[in-house]
RNA sequence: GCGCAUGUGGUGAAAUUGGUAGACACGCUACUUUCAGGAGGUAGUGCUUCACGGCGUGUAGGUUCGAGUCCUAUCAUGCGCACCA
C-alpha cells in the first residue's frame, strides 16, 4: 500500500473538524497552556510559505503540550482592519468589508490545508462589531482615567476631579477649579486622561491622507506604501503610553524574551537619568527662568552657549527685535522640510542666534542663546545647555559658528573633536576639580538640588501614541462633541458601528471619509470622524480569545482567571516596537483597573525568522521588447525586471509561459545563450510585487502538508531568516514514505507484536529524550534530524514491531499529524492520537554496561565508566592524568568518562 | 555613530555547551534492482597528496593538555536605533 497523503490529509482534517478535536474548555483539573500566534492581516495575496513557519512551530508545541496532559488554548483570528483593503476600496469602490471577507475565506482554506490544531470556535476578527465593541470600550475606559504618579497606576478621572476640588493638584488650586466652567474643566482634565486629545507634532502622511504613529514611519517614509512623511502640528487623539514607560521598562526583566528583542524595547523606551536645571535668560528687557535637561550636570562649567529647538516656545520670547527676520527665515525653512529631508541632513550644521543671553547658574557667566534643528522639541524641555568640549553635536555647532570650547577633563584633546567619554579627572570645574567624571556627575546633581538650581529627572524617549487616523477602515471613536467638548458615548450604546459612505476618500473640505456618512451624529451632536489605528484592535485580542462570545465583558473573570496570559507567543520581530509595546501598555492599563489578573500579556516570546523569497529577473534592452539572457546582459543597456518565479525553473525562463504571462510581453524577442534564457536572481523579501511568492497550497499538492510542516522545520533554526528553497524537500518526503513502509509493504499491514530487542529499545528511548529536549528548546530542525536517524536505524533492521512503532508515531505526531493519525488508527486505536500520552524516556534503556563500555578511536581507546556515588565533581574536575593513572582510576571505578587523545594527554570528564 | 545578532563543505545545517568538526538532509559519483514515476537499495563524497601524511570552522593573536565553542583585536553580513542632550 502506498503512502497516499492526499487522501489521508483530507480524511483527518475533516475528522478533526467534525469532532471538535481541538476545542478547549475551562477545565480546572488540568494545567492550562496558552499558545498564541500573532494573528495575520488577511492580505489579498493570500498566505505564502513564509507565514506558516511560525504557525507550524506553535502548532507543534501545542500538540506536544496536549500530549503532556495540558489543557491547551490555541486560537486563531484575523487582524482585519487596515490600510490595504481601504486603498483597494478607493481604487475599485469595493467595500473593504467585502474584500476582507473574501481574503479571510482564502486564508482559512489555506490554513486548513496545513492541519493546524486551532480551536476555530474562538476565532476573532478585529473588524467585527461584536469584537470592536471591546476596543471601543477600552478606549472609553482610557478616556475615563488618568495616570496617578503617586500610586503609579491608572485611576478613574473622578479621583483627580476630587483632588482638584479639595486639595488642588499640579498647580490647579481648588479656587481655580471652583471658578472654572464646565468647558474649562474639560480642557484641564484632557491634559491628564490616558486617552486624550491634544495638539502635537504628528507624522502626517499626505500619500495616505492620515497621521501615523512613530513605529509606522521608517526613514521618513510610511511603512505601508512608502510615502513621504512630514511633521505637522495637529490636534489628535493620543494614548498616554509615556506614563507607563517606567513599568514597561522594568517589567521586561521577568519576561522570557530574547535579549535582542528586549534591547530593542529598552532602546525604544530610552530611559535616561539626568538633571533638570534652571538657567536665567534675558532678552535685554525681560528675564525668565528656563529649564533644560542634561545627563551631564558635571559639565556645567563648560557651557559656552544654549540651544533651543525651532518649535520651542522660548524662541519667540527670546528673539530680540533686530534678529527677528533672520530667526523667522530659519524657522520657515526648518518647517518646510519633510521628515526624510531632515534625516538626510542630520549631520549638516545649521542655526541662528536669537540675540538673547543666558546666565550660567554656577559661574554667573553670560552665554548666547541659539536656535538649531539639532535640538528636538519633543524631548526633555526642547532646550539644552551646550558643552562643546564633551558633546560631539555641540562641538560641531561650536566649530561652525566659532563659539568657545572649554575642556573640562584632564588630558582631553579637544582641538579636533569632542571628548564624549564619561571618564577622566575634572578640571576647570570649580568644586568638581579633581573628581572622577562618574563621581562628579553625582556631586553636581547633589549641588544643583541643594542650591535650588534644579532637580534630578528621568526622561524617556517613548512618546505617546497617536491614536487617530483620517481613514475609513478602522474602529470609529465612540465620542461626540457636545458644544465643542469631547464627550464619551454611554457604554450601552457600544458598539458604535462603522457607517456606510459613498466613497472612501476624504471630503472636499478635507475631512476624513467618515465626513461623508449620513447623519453621523449622536443626539444631534457630531461624532468624531477619525478612526482608530491598526494597533487598536490587536492590542487586547489575546484576552478576547479567552472568552470570545462574552457580550457582557471583554473577558469574564473566570475565563481570565483560568487562562491568565499567553505562555508562548510566536511571531515576527517587526512588531518589536509597535504591537508588542502597545499590547503591554493596554494590558497594564486593564491590570490597573482590575480587569485582568496578570501584569504582562506574553510570558515567553519567540521570533521566527523571515522566509525570504528568491526572485528572478529578466533583462530588457532599453527601448525595445527584446530580452537578453543574464550572461550577455553587459553587452547591452538593459532594465532589470522581476519575473514570476513560477515560470522559471532552475533559473531558466519558460519562454512561452513568459509571452503569455502579461499582454505586453506577447511579442517579446529573446537573445539566448546556449539556446536558453538564463534569469538573474536575488534573495529578497517575499512579496507579490517581486513575483517571488511560493504558495503553500502548491507544496501541499505536490508533497502534502506533513512534508511541508517537517520541511519548514528542517530548513534551519526557527529564529533564523532564510530563503525559501525547495531543494531538499524530497529528503523529508522520503523520510515520511519510509515511516509509512515500516507499517505497510506492497501487500499490506506488516506491524507485529514481537518483543523489541535491547538495541531497538535503546534507539527508541534515545529518540524520546532527544525529541523532548529539542521541542522544549524549540530546536525543531535537530528534532527532525533525530527522527531521521532513528528511523534509518530501525528501518535498516527491518523493525516493524508495534512496541517500538507505536510510541514512535506519537512522538512524531506534533510534527506530522496526518500520517501519524492514520497509522495510529491502523494500530487499532479508536480515539485520535491527540489524546495519547507523550512517551516517557526510560533511562535504564540508555545505560548499557557503562563500566566496560569502550569506544575505539584512531587505534586508541576511549572509555566510558560509571562514577561512584561518593565521588563529586570537585574530586575530579580539571585533573589531567597520564594513561597509567587513568587506567588505575578506571580500575577503581572512580571515573565517568575518559578521553584519550592519541599519544598525548588523558583527561577525566565528569558530567 | 551606538546597540544586538551571525560568520563552519558545492548547499541547508549539526556539534552532548571546552573534549573524535561536518551528524542529518540536499546535491554529486559509481554500482545495483525494476512495478521506469520527482521510485527502492549499496558504497563513496571537507580540502590536499599516487600514498604515508599534511591542512582545515571569516582574519590575526591569546588562554588551555585540548578551542567552532572562552578572551582581545580586526574584517564582512544582517537587523534595530539614530541629532534623545
Amino acid at each position: 500500500m502506498e503512502y497516499n497523503f492526499k487522501e489521508i490529509e483530507a480524511k483527518w482534517q475533516a475528522y478533526w473538524a467534525a469532532n471538535g478535536t481541538f476545542k478547549s474548555e475551562i477545565d480546572s483539573s488540568k494545567p492550562k497552556y496558552y499558545v498564541l500566534d500573532m494573528f495575520p492581516y488577511p492580505s489579498g495575496a493570500g498566505l505564502h510559505v513564509g507565514h506558516p513557519l511560525g504557525y507550524i512551530a506553535s502548532d507543534i508545541f501545542s500538540r506536544y503540550k496536549r500530549l503532556c496532559g495540558f489543557n491547551v488554548l490555541h486560537p486563531m483570528g484575523y487582524d482585519a482592519f487596515g490600510l490595504p483593503a481601504e486603498q483597494y476600496a478607493i481604487q475599485t469602490g469595493k467595500h473593504p468589508a467585502k474584500t476582507t471577507e473574501v481574503n479571510i475565506a482564502r486564508y482559512r482554506s489555506q490554513l486548513d490545508r496545513i492541519g493546524f490544531s486551532y480551536d476555530w470556535s474562538r476565532e476573532v476578527r478585529t473588524c467585527d462589531p461584536s469584537y470592536y465593541k471591546w476596543t471601543q470600550w477600552a478606549f472609553l475606559k482610557m478616556f475615563g482615567c488618568w495616570y496617578d504618579p503617586a500610586q503609579d497606576k491608572a485611576r478613574p478621572i473622578e479621583e483627580l476631579e476630587q483632588k482638584f476640588a479639595t486639595e488642588g493638584y499640579d498647580g490647579i488650586t481648588p479656587e481655580r477649579w471652583a471658578k472654572a466652567d464646565s468647558k474649562e474643566r474639560a480642557n484641564i482634565l484632557m491634559n491628564y486622561r490616558i486617552a486624550y486629545q491634544g495638539e502635537t507634532a504628528v507624522n502626517w502622511c499626505a500619500g495616505l491622507g492620515t497621521v501615523l504613529a512613530n513605529d509606522e514611519v521608517k526613514d521618513g517614509l510610511s511603512v505601508r506604501g512608502g510615502f513621504p512623511v512630514e511633521q505637522k502640528k495637529m490636534k489628535q487623539w493620543q494614548l498616554r503610553v509615556s506614563a507607563y514607560a517606567g513599568r514597561l521598562l522594568a517589567d521586561l526583566e521577568d519576561l522570557d524574551w530574547t535579549d535582542s528583542l528586549k534591547d530593542m524595547q529598552r532602546n525604544w523606551i530610552g530611559r535616561s537619568d539626568g538633571t533638570e536645571m534652571i538657567f536665567k535668560v534675558s532678552n535685554g528687557s525681560e528675564e525668565y527662568d528656563m529649564t533644560i535637561f542634561t545627563t551631564r550636570a558635571d559639565t556645567v562649567f563648560g557651557v559656552t552657549f544654549m540651544v533651543l529647538a525651532p518649535e520651542s516656545e522660548w524662541v519667540e520670547k527670546l528673539t530680540v527685535a533686530e534678529r527677528k527676520d533672520e530667526v523667522e527665515a530659519y524657522l520657515a525653512q526648518a518647517r518646510k522640510k519633510t521628515e526624510r529631508e531632515r534625516i538626510a541632513q542630520t549631520h549638516t550644521v545649521s542655526g541662528v542666534f536669537t540675540g538673547s543671553y543666558a546666565t550660567n547658574p554656577l559661574t554667573g557667566e553670560k552665554v548666547p542663546v541659539w536656535v538649531s534643528e539639532y535640538v528636538l522639541a519633543g524631548y526633555g524641555t526642547g532646550a539644552i545647555m551646550a558643552v562643546p568640549a564633551h558633546d560631539s553635536r555641540d562641538y560641531a555647532f561650536a566649530k561652525a559658528f566659532n563659539l568657545p570650547i572649554i575642556p573640562l577633563i584632564e588630558g582631553a584633546d579637544v582641538s579636533e573633536q569632542s571628548f564624549d567619554a564619561k571618564e577622566g579627572v575634572m578640571i576647570n570645574s570649580g568644586f568638581l576639580n579633581g573628581m572622577q567624571v562618574k563621581d562628579a556627575i553625582e556631586a553636581a546633581k547633589d549641588y544643583v538640588e541643594a542650591h535650588g538650581l534644579g532637580r534630578r529627572k528621568t526622561n524617556y524617549r517613548l512618546r505617546d501614541a497617536i491614536f487617530s487616523r483620517q481613514r475609513y477602515w478602522g474602529e470609529p471613536f465612540p465620542m461626540y462633541f457636545k458644544d465643542g467638548v469631547a464627550t464619551p458615548m454611554p457604554f450601552d450604546k457600544l458598539p458604535l458601528q462603522l457607517p456606510e459612505v459613498d466613497k472612501y476618500l476624504p471630503t472636499e473640505s478635507g475631512e476624513p471619509p467618515l465626513g461623508r456618512a449620513k447623519d453621523w451624529t449622536y443626539e444631534g451632536y457630531p461624532i468624531e470622524k477619525s478612526t482608530m489605528p491598526g494597533f487598536a484592535g490587536s492590542s487586547a485580542y489575546y484576552l478576547r480569545y479567552m472568552d470570545p462570545h462574552n457580550d457582557e465583558e471583554l473577558v469574564g473573570r473566570e475565563a481570565n482567571g483560568y487562562w491568565r496570559n499567553v505562555d508562548l507567543y510566536i511571531g515576527g520581530t517587526e512588531h518589536a516596537t509597535g504591537h508588542l509595546i502597545y499590547s503591554r501598555f493596554w494590558n497594564k492599563f486593564l491590570y490597573d483597573l482590575g480587569y485582568v489578573c496578570e501584569k504582562e500579556p506574553f510570558k515567553k516570546l519567540i521570533n521566527q525568522g523571515m522566509i525570504q523569497g528568491r526572485s528572478n529577473f529578466v533583462y530588457r534592452v532599453v527601448g525595445t521588447n527584446t530580452f537578453v539572457s543574464c550572461g550577455l546582459k553587459d553587452q547591452y543597456q538593459t532594465t532589470e525586471i522581476h519575473v514570476d518565479v513560477n515560470i522559471v525553473h532552475n533559473d531558466r525562463l519558460d519562454l512561452d509561459a513568459f509571452r503569455s504571462w502579461m499582454p505586453e510581453y506577447k511579442d517579446a524577442d529573446f537573445i539566448l545563450e546556449d539556446g536558453e534564457y538564463v534569469c538573474g536572481w536575488a534573495i529578497e523579501k517575499m512579496s507579490k510585487s517581486m513575483f517571488n511568492v511560493v504558495n503553500p497550497d502548491n507544496v501541499c499538492d505536490t508533497y502534502g502538508a506533513d512534508t511541508l510542516r517537517l520541511y519548514e522545520m528542517f530548513l534551519g533554526p526557527l529564529e533564523q531568516s532564510k530563503p525559501w528553497d525547495t531543494k531538499g524537500i524530497d529528503g523529508v518526503n522520503r523520510f515520511l514514505k519510509r515511516v509509512w513502509r515500516m507499517f505497510y509493504d506492497r501487500d499490506g499491514f506488516i506491524v507485529t507484536d514481537e518483543e523489541p530487542t535491547a538495541e531497538e529499545l535503546r534507539t527508541l528511548h534515545k529518540l524520546i529524550k532527544k525529541v523532548q529536549t529539542d521541542i522544549e528548546a524549540f530546536s525543531y530542525n535537530t528534532a527532525v534530524s533525530a527522527f531521521m536517524i532513528a528511523v534509518n536505524e530501525l528501518y535498516e533492521h527491518k523493525c516493524n514491531k508495534k512496541a517500538i512503532l507505536e510510541p514512535l508515531i506519537v512522538l512524531l505526531s506534533p510534527f506530522a499529524p496526518h500520517i501519524t493519525e492514520e497509522l495510529w488508527h491502523s494500530l487499532g486505536h479508536e480515539d485520535t492520537i491527540t489524546y495519547a500520552s507523550f512517551p516517557k524516556c526510560n533511562e535504564a534503556y540508555l545505560v548499557e554496561n557503562k563500566a566496560t563500555y569502550a569506544v575505539s578511536f584512531n587505534g586508541k581507546t576511549r572509555f566510558t565508566v560509571e562514577l561512584p556515588a561518593d565521588m563529586s565533581r570537585e574530586d575530579v574536575s580539571d585533573h589531567v592524568l597520564s594513561l597509567d593513572q587513568t587506567a588505575k582510576y578506571v580500575a577503581e571505578g572512580k571515573v565517568v568518562k575518559v578521553i584519550v587523545v592519541p599519544g598525548k594527554i588523558v583527561n577525566i570528564v565528569v558530567k
